[in-house]
RNA sequence: GCGCCCGUAGCUCAGCUGGAUAGAGUACUUGGCUACGAACCAAGGGGUCAGGGGUUCGAAUCCCUUCGGGCGCACCA
């Protein structure tokens, strides 16, 4: 298929060669004007031109234009404004994406295998409690990103790293413990600094239901030698963790691997419904298992980027521009969990992928230069890792701000909001704005609008184009053949020729600036364009010939919505 | 205090590597269903692009600065 814009290019190219060859370096710049009056695309290279040769930019312009060779899809060229060069397009060149889309159908928009591997990490929330509207935000960002990267050529994993060898996992499992021997009247005071969600409770009751008594042991065992919470609330709670682990022996590793079991699960299962997969769940756990964490640390040990201070060990990551240099092994002999992340992203680099993208909360951003660091450090290159950092959603209740903590059990789960408003509307306004823009998620907005929400001015198009080729009842796989497509003239047409034309190009924008937003913004305007078409024409009209090609118009239109609503994640219904 | 992000219409937000008269949605005011679906369309008012300076043919966009917000600055993850 040809393109426009490389073809422009081109004749551009080939007029430079004539009017100014020595200035052929000079980057060429194709860009849709704002104002329809402006033609369909125009080009600023005179003006940068101007300077370089010394001349006025409309007299370049002029020279420019009449070096341009004749070609069958330009059918004007104008100079405008301070010396601006417009395209003006044949009809012709704009009717042929129709065939184009037709032809292609769900591979419209989509390149072919650009043979690079590109690893998309996100989610990867803590294992420790329900996913909240926060992981939402970046569950919904990371699918339609890795489907946008999918869509321009990259083989893309998905992947989720799960922290399940933290100390945040033993305060789970402790808490569910503790829980479970609520249940059987043992009173020992739950710390506030532990999990307080209902979902512990249940846990606990599956324990309970499961192994009865077997868990029981006295409260003052529970409590033996640690500190008040009042004094000292971190050092009680690791001080219940190691008594738990001790009075329960064996079975301590029974209730934290069920913690963890139970809680990823019902993790995958939200994601799941939310039509968010992933090709692997990569445990953190088992990177100590297969001492990766610790062939990580050697080799930063051998290239003299470790040091020993205050019996913790350091890694230098001040030479790599970080604040300050960083714990990778505590005093205590605990790895961090900053040690464990060298590791995987070294695990990263050794599964070969061409380029990597890790989606993280804005607030991760400081944490960027010490494992950029960490890889240059180890003689990988940093910039095969792109950090996509998503600001977290701030829930609005009632006109007020809902503070949000997964340990004091106040949220607004991922799975309320789904059912709430819907999976469709939930990650289309995800995605509707810049991942990098605070989102203000007015709780009673969302739920009380959400049939206005755009996403549904972008489905009834689609189902529109729907019922208008169901009316027709013929058979749209044969409109491709007999739509003669010169029919299509009208202002209505050819915006939406334009518009389709455009859709190729947006989803290489999106990928490239890491912004799926672009194809949110994009089906609306497509959905608009359509939609004013729709009232303004009738498609099922007498002439033949002009019905078919509105109508492979129609098939095209609906096309396109369904292969961008797919990059979202979100459904392309019939009917409505 | 230091670092990163942000400030665009009443509200929520777009604005691509600097381009021509700064755009949507919502809200408000009007008009359009005996036409393929009115969850739609058409028209109108609404702006010192936070303030100031600089770079140049040209700045919402790049640089500096002030003000105002958010986030981060652990031997937590």
């Amino acid at each position: 298929m040809l393109n426009i814009k490389s073809h422009l290019s081109q004749l551009l190219v080939e007029a430079l060669n004539v009017v100014a060859p020595d200035a052929l370096g000079t980057s060429i710049e194709l860009t849709r004007p704002k104002q329809e009056s402006h033609g369909d695309f125009s080009c600023n290279i005179a003006m940068q031109l101007a300077k370089p040769l010394q001349r006025k930019p409309r007299e370049v312009a002029k020279d420019i234009v009449d070096a341009l060779p004749h070609s069958p899809w330009v059918e004007k060229t104008e100079i405008a404004g301070a010396g601006f060069i417009n395209f003006f397009l044949s009809s012709a060149s704009k009717q042929r994406v129709v065939n184009a889309i037709l032809q292609t159908g769900e591979a419209y928009g989509h390149a072919a295998s650009n043979g690079k591997r590109m690893q998309v990490e996100f989610v990867s929330a803590n294992p420790t409690g329900p996913l909240h509207v926060g992981h939402g935000r970046g569950a919904a960002f990371g699918a339609s990103l890795a489907n946008v990267l999918a869509a321009v050529g990259y083989q893309v994993a998905r992947e989720y790293y799960v922290n399940d060898a933290g100390r945040q996992m033993d305060i789970l499992a402790l808490s569910t413990w503790l829980r479970y021997l609520e249940f059987n009247g043992i009173n020992v005071p739950f710390p506030p600094n532990a999990y307080q969600g209902d979902y512990v409770r249940d846990m606990a009751k599956i324990i309970q239901d499961h192994h009865g008594d077997r868990y029981i042991h006295e409260p003052w065992r529970v409590l033996d030698g640690a500190p008040s919470v009042e004094e000292d609330a971190d050092g009680h709670l690791d001080q219940l963790i190691a008594n738990a682990k001790r009075l329960l022996s064996e079975d301590y590793a029974y209730i934290h691997n069920l913690a963890l079991t139970e809680q990823l699960g019902d993790c995958r299962n939200d994601l799941t419904e939310f039509g968010v997969v992933f090709d692997r769940w990569f445990s953190e756990k088992s990177l100590f298992d297969s001492a990766l964490v610790e062939r990580a640390l050697a080799l930063l040990e051998q290239n003299g980027h470790l040091y020993v201070q205050d019996g913790a060990t350091w890694f230098r990551s001040t030479q790599y521009g970080d604040e300050k240099d960083r714990v990778v092994k505590r005093e205590n002999g605990q790895f961090t969990y900053f040690a464990s992340d060298i590791a995987y992203h070294l695990n990263k680099f050794e599964r070969g992928f061409d380029e990597l993208i890790n989606v993280w909360g804005a607030d991760h951003h400081g944490y960027i230069a010490r494992v950029k660091g960490a890889l240059q450090a180890m003689g990988l290159d940093p910039d095969k890792l792109t950090i996509a950092l998503v600001q977290f959603a701030v829930l609005y209740r009632g006109g007020e701000k809902v503070s949000m903590s997964t340990r004091s059990g106040e949220f607004v789960t991922l799975r309320e909001l789904r059912s709430e408003v819907g999976n469709d509307a939930a990650r289309f306004f995800y995605v509707l704005r810049k991942s990098d823009q605070h989102l203000d998620f007015d709780l009673d907005l969302a739920k009380s609008q959400s049939s206005d929400n755009p996403v549904y001015y972008i489905q009834y198009a689609h189902a529109r184009c729907c019922s208008v080729l169901a009316k027709w009842g013929g058979a749209p796989a044969m409109l491709a053949s007999v739509a003669d497509l010169a029919k299509l003239a009208i202002p209505y047409e050819l915006t939406l020729l334009k518009r389709l034309n455009d859709y190729p190009e947006t989803v290489e924008m999106a990928a490239r600036e890491l912004a799926p937003h672009l194809i949110a913004y994009y089906l609306k305007e497509l959905a608009a364009d359509f939609h004013s078409y729709y009232n303004g024409e009738q498609f099922l009209v007498e002439d033949e010939s002009t019905r078919l090609a509105r109508l492979a118009l129609v098939l095209a239109t609906r096309q396109t919505l369904k292969n961008g609503l797919a990059l979202l994640g979100v459904s392309a219904p019939e009917k409505m």
